[in-house]
RNA sequence: GGCCUAGUGGCUCAGUUGGUUAGAGCGCCGCCCUGUCACGGCGGAGGUCGUCGGUUCGAGUCCGAUCUGGGUCGCCA
């Protein structure tokens, strides 16, 4: 059968924008056929569309002989407009529906395409393997749960640009095309053709470029920017993604919070109608890391971590004074409760540690009659066992978890296994939205890897005053103007009062390993900038998709993402990327070499 | 790059200690049905058990490699 043509019909409303107000009303929908149930003289078909399902009647007596053979040949996402009056429904009322207390008499309809049998269920709650769904991508977005998501994304953006609007903010595009720098995520590279042998690279942040336009007196900016970080991928990050990147000039660390946390209140209120109590309470980075072992603490439950350090000073057990000797740190969690948990249960918690760089983990429980259990009981007295108890205010019937290693993996350690174990317990209220800022970051954080400090947030960061002082004489103890906005564990952003005198700038980027001379390569135009009047400026970025991801509890960032990419940073629907011609490489300069002959082989077909 | 996990009709899954012709529900196809909405009735088609190799008289099941998803550590200024 040919498709036919909607000449001569306009779509007069959604289907699921029809409710009781309409009965009566002659009206034309269109959409995709969800269901058709044929009961012989007469057929039911479930319309489907991005605003709902309404059921749609056909009986021969009111479409005559050819509409009706037509509605006996729908099947499955077929689409079809169809001609009818809305009615009260005779039958039983579907409560499940929103529009199940009417229906449509359909008069008219016309099938606009045929539809193969698609390779899974377009419905709510998919249990499809992934796999299939990226595949067919265009499929899976017309479910119902996508296509909330999405809608709620925009209906997001638009509460977000109408915000920033109103405080006067301006909307400024800056370029995708880019000079790569060499700090912070991978670049992805794009070659040039005019220039061979040269590269642009996409953005990780406009971050230099608002600064900029600061300089440039703009006063206020923001982009709903997408940004790139050739990294690998987790549940919560793509290689591509979106975030709602602000700056202000003439500004501190408080009025950059101040905009961003009603900005934040509104979306959730205008998103979901979550009422957000402001101010959002602060923590500092240290108060962040010594109770919660992490710089983005779910904050929805306890658990805390305890420094238990100079109670087990002096023991026999030789991993706390290993430890201790090393210059490390002992600190523990309480596991309220958890006395009895099974060995195998404390076994799979210690193997989940040493995920985290942990040697091992600590045990001891206090049993319900008082009596201690645990794996190094027999390296303490009984009075040093009773202080560190004391020391965890444990009670009978708790669990306490040690690590034992330098401070920065005693942290990560903790830090996970406090979220680990809450999530195994169900310690954490899914309904709860526990919002944070976390303040003071270390200026500088020292990479193993390249055997220097590297900056935490990024090189254009302002140290605090305090501070300042300490730039060249102890990089490891200055405290930067950074800040991070978290939410139930999850860093949602952050942002920083950012350098604006060139000699700051410069010692900065000289504390950072720069000699002048790179410093001016890589970031000249912005410290030349700098010499001619520059506003002192502060901003944020929000992770847009992470946002809307935790506000509609979605697991996976993939879920607010309309084309999404796997682990692997591919696409399953597109296959990008792919191999280009040897013409387009010739074009620009490029050879390809492959790391050894058998890659060539599978790569070159 | 490391570790964990999954892969069986179109979809979701079951499949015992290795043992006859690999099953179920849904979907799909055909016929029937005038109030269904998880419609119903009758009949039917559909599988190289991800791939390759090995062990064995015999492999969906055991072993090795590999591919493809997912999670995570490293990485993510």
């Amino acid at each position: 059968m040919m498709a036919e043509s909607m000449k001569g019909l306009k779509r007069s409303y959604r289907c699921g924008e029809l409710s009781l107000a309409n009965v009566g009303e002659e009206v034309t929908v269109m959409g995709w056929v969800q269901k058709q149930r044929n009961k012989g003289g007469i057929i039911f078909v479930d319309l489907r569309d991005r605003a709902g399902i309404l059921q749609i009647i056909f009986e021969e007596s009111d479409c005559g002989a050819e509409h009706f053979a037509k509605a006996e040949k729908l099947r499955s996402e077929f689409v079809v407009a169809v001609v009818g009056r809305v009615e009260k429904r005779s039958g039983a009322v579907n409560e499940n529906l929103a529009t199940g207390g009417i229906e449509i008499r359909a008069t008219q309809v016309r099938i606009l395409a045929e539809a193969e049998t698609p390779p899974f269920p377009i419905e709510a709650d998919s249990r499809t393997k992934e796999e299939l769904r990226l595949k067919y991508r265009y499929l899976d977005l017309r479910r119902p749960d996508l296509q909330r998501n999405l809608i709620l994304r925009s209906k997001i953006a638009t509460t977000i640009r109408a915000f920033l609007s109103r405080e006067g903010f301006l909307e400024i595009e800056t370029p995708i095309l880019n000079k790569s720098t060499p700090e912070g995520a991978r670049d992805y590279l794009v070659p040039s053709r005019v220039h061979p042998g040269n590269f642009y690279a996409l953005p990780q942040s406009p971050q230099i470029f608002k600064q900029l336009l600061m300089c440039s007196g703009y006063d206020r900016y923001f982009q709903i920017a997408k940004c790139f970080r050739d990294e690998d991928l987790r549940a919560d990050r793509q290689p591509e993604f979106t975030q709602v990147d602000l700056e202000m000039s003439f500004v501190d660390v408080d009025d950059v919070i101040d905009a961003t946390e009603r900005m934040v209140a509104e979306v959730c209120r205008e998103a979901i109608g979550l009422k957000v109590a402001l101010p959002i309470r602060r923590m500092t980075w240290d108060e962040a890391m010594n109770r919660y072992g992490s710089d983005k603490p779910d904050t929805r439950f306890g658990m805390e971590l305890t420094d238990v350090s100079e109670v087990v000073k002096g023991c026999e057990f030789g991993v706390f004074t290993g430890a201790l000797e090393s210059g490390g740190s002992v600190r523990g969690i309480n596991v309220k409760g958890q006395a009895e948990m099974p060995r195998k249960k404390i076994d799979a918690l210690v193997e989940f540690a040493r995920g985290y760089g942990a040697k091992g983990l600590a045990y001891l429980s206090v049993m319900p009659d008082g009596s201690y259990k645990s794996s190094f009981a027999k390296f303490m007295s009984q009075e040093e066992l009773e202080n560190l108890v004391k020391a965890m205010a444990g009670e009978p019937g708790d669990l306490l978890l040690f690590a034992a290693d330098r401070l920065k993996i005693v942290w990560a350690v903790l830090g996970a296994l406090r979220c680990e174990v809450a999530r195994q317990l169900e310690l954490i209220d899914n309904d709860r939205f526990d919002f944070l800022w976390v303040t003071e970051f270390p200026q500088f954080e020292w990479s193993d890897e390249e055997e220097r400090f590297v900056a935490m947030h990024h090189p254009f960061t302002m140290p605090m005053e305090e501070d300042l002082e300490r730039l060249e004489s102890d990089p490891g103890g200055v405290r930067a103007k950074a800040y991070d906005i978290v939410l139930n564990g999850v860093e949602l952003g952050g942002g920083s009062v950012r350098i604006f005198q060139s000699d700051v700038q410069e010692r900065m980027f000289r504390a950072l390993g720069f000699t002048d001379e790179k410093a001016h390569e890589q970031f000249g135009f912005l410290l030349d900038a700098f010499k001619y009047g520059v506003p002192p400026h502060a901003g944020l970025a929000i992770g847009l998709d992470r946002f809307v991801m935790l506000l509609v509890k979605a697991e996976s960032i993939r879920e607010v993402i309309a084309f999404p990419k796997v682990k692997d940073a591919s696409c399953l629907m597109s296959e990008a990327p792919n191999t280009v011609d040897e013409k387009q490489l010739e074009e620009l300069c490029l050879a390809i070499k492959l790391p050894d002959q058998d890659s060539v082989e599978n790569h070159s077909v």
